[in-house]
RNA sequence: CGGGGUGUAGCGCAGGUGGUAGCGCGCGUGGUUUGGGACCACGAGGCCCAGAGUUCGAAUCUCUGCACUCCGACCA
């Protein structure tokens, strides 16, 4: 993985059977297994933003041009990706309508009907759906031009509670990488050059990945009353008054399977983290010519199938073969039983992370398995901030930057003006961007990396997905 | 959208001085195996990316597309 991380990352999608290129450019066809992945990444976030009282809705696909065209910066942030349909059948259509690339503008239209009074107000939406943008480049999981997420839409009386939205939203995708996914992340805000198109604040998770590249995994903006002013949505409020409500969008892609690939993968292929894992624990019994070891095991199958996912391998494939197999597909835990461990009333555990082999009581198995599932996510979670910590560093001056921007991958800590000038600069001389504008703040120094006027904010810097 | 690379069996590739194709893995059937990618036997599988051109004849030569891929620019 080391000598060509692109090529370590598509034989992974690949070989662990996660998505297949199909005959569409730029679009993959998600496999079983990815798929299964996908549902409990969405089942896990689903149930995060139903207990803080969001519903889902379905909205259409399609996008009538006059719509998309409401938002003055939404669209020309959009405008340069969206497919655009213009026949139905044979018949030219009188509008033509875009393939939804993002939905904010459907929502609006939408709120525009329902929303009269501050009674009606806070409306916490989201959809599970797929969007389109004609990407110029694609590469399965990580840019496609067709890709799965979730978006979530609200509007609120007051600017404060969108404010809290935003940021209760943006705690809720930390909170799942951290919890769920095993991947730590960065929060903060985006700068004006890198906020979305027609929001007023754009807050952002970012994680880095083993090449040293960062990822942006999940997103939520503030857009104020933008949309609302462009949309012409009002309410009345509690004194009477017509007022515009306040909005906010968040959404979280199928990217994250990438991020989950570059952060925890190995030479061995995938490694999943338990909780969105589709499989836990894969059962290989060993010597399956010999009497009662199927049995033995298929019945050990059905016992587990009761507190965890699990799988039994009875192909006629030999051990190593399976073994090998379910590495690349990056299954938790290996759990071998032959004849030898069902004299002694055992069976051995195999950690995917480190290979670490335990024989296991079968009488207590429920709880052993529990327990290495919960150090193997640790384990995960520890190693990938370790190596985060390793590959974050600052720098005080341009020459640093540069310097170390061409030779050492990773988050670059510095110290920003607040002038857009200064991110052009650096993307042109160092190949940096800006990533965010972290939360927690470090003091480096009091003048600007690049020009060195006084400083505003540490930014952290690097080359992204 | 710019620069490079690649399109031949499911996958990885070879072949090519023009004469309708081969290897390894995988796949099917039968058997022997099974604690780190087992083995034997038999077998199935290809408009050689697409279109046009040159030619008696094109997988091979010439154009033109398209797709994938890597490196930039742009974006979740």
């Amino acid at each position: 993985m080391d000598e060509d991380f692109a090529k370590w990352y598509t034989d992974v999608v690949r070989k662990a059977e996660l998505a297949s290129y199909s005959g569409v450019r730029g679009c993959m066809v998600v496999r079983p297994y990815g798929t299964a992945l996908w549902e409990n990444i969405r089942n896990d976030l689903d149930a995060r933003f139903k207990a803080l009282g969001h519903e889902n809705v379905m909205m259409p696909m399609f996008i009538p041009e006059g719509l998309l065209q409401k938002e003055k910066d939404h669209v020309e942030g959009f405008a340069p990706e969206v497919a655009w349909v213009t026949h139905g059948g044979e018949e030219k259509l009188q509008e033509r309508l875009c393939v939804r690339p993002t939905s904010e503008t459907l929502f609006c239209d939408h709120y525009k009907d329902i929303i009269q009074s501050y009674k009606d107000l806070p409306k916490l939406y989201n959809q599970w759906c797929s969007v389109v943008r004609w990407e110029k480049t694609t590469r399965p999981f990580l840019r496609t031009m067709e890709f799965f997420w979730q978006e979530g839409h609200t509007m609120h009386e007051t600017a404060q509670q969108a404010i809290d939205e935003t940021e209760q939203m943006l705690n809720v995708y930390a909170d799942f990488c951290v919890e769920s996914l095993a991947i730590p992340v960065v929060k903060g805000k985006k700068t004006d050059k890198e906020k979305f198109a027609g929001a007023e604040s754009t807050y952002t998770i970012e994680a880095l990945m083993h090449d040293g590249k960062a990822l942006q995994s999940g997103t939520s903006h503030y857009f104020g009353d933008g949309f609302a002013r462009a949309f012409d949505i009002t309410f009345t409020d509690r004194n009477n008054t017509l007022q515009y409500p306040h909005q906010t969008s968040w959404g979280m892609s199928s990217r994250v399977i990438g991020a989950i690939i570059m952060t925890h993968g190995d030479n061995s292929g995938l490694v999943l983290p338990p909780a969105v894992a589709p499989v836990q624990v894969v059962i290989v019994p060993i010597a399956t010519h010999k009497p009662g070891v199927t049995e033995k095991a298929t019945e050990l199958c059905e016992r587990l199938a009761k507190s965890f996912r699990v799988k039994i391998d009875l192909t006629d494939n030999s051990a190593g073969w399976k073994f090998a197999e379910y590495e690349m597909k990056g299954v938790p835990l290996r759990l071998e039983i032959g004849p030898k461990d069902i004299e002694n009333n055992q069976c051995v555990l195999v950690r995917r992370d480190n290979r670490e082999k335990t024989f296991a009581s079968l009488d207590n198995l429920e709880e052993s398995i529990a327990a290495l599932l919960r150090h193997l996510h640790d384990a995960l979670y520890e190693k990938a901030l370790a190596r985060r910590e390793e590959m974050t560093y600052s720098v005080g001056s341009l020459d640093e930057m540069i310097e170390n921007a061409a030779n050492r991958p990773g988050f670059i800590k510095a110290m920003w003006c607040g002038e857009l000038a200064c991110e052009e600069k650096l993307k042109e001389v160092a190949g940096v961007t800006s990533r965010c504008i972290p939360f927690e703040q470090e003091k480096i120094s009091d003048v600007c990396v690049c020009c060195g006027k006084p400083a505003k904010n540490m930014l952290y810097w690097g080359k992204a997905y």
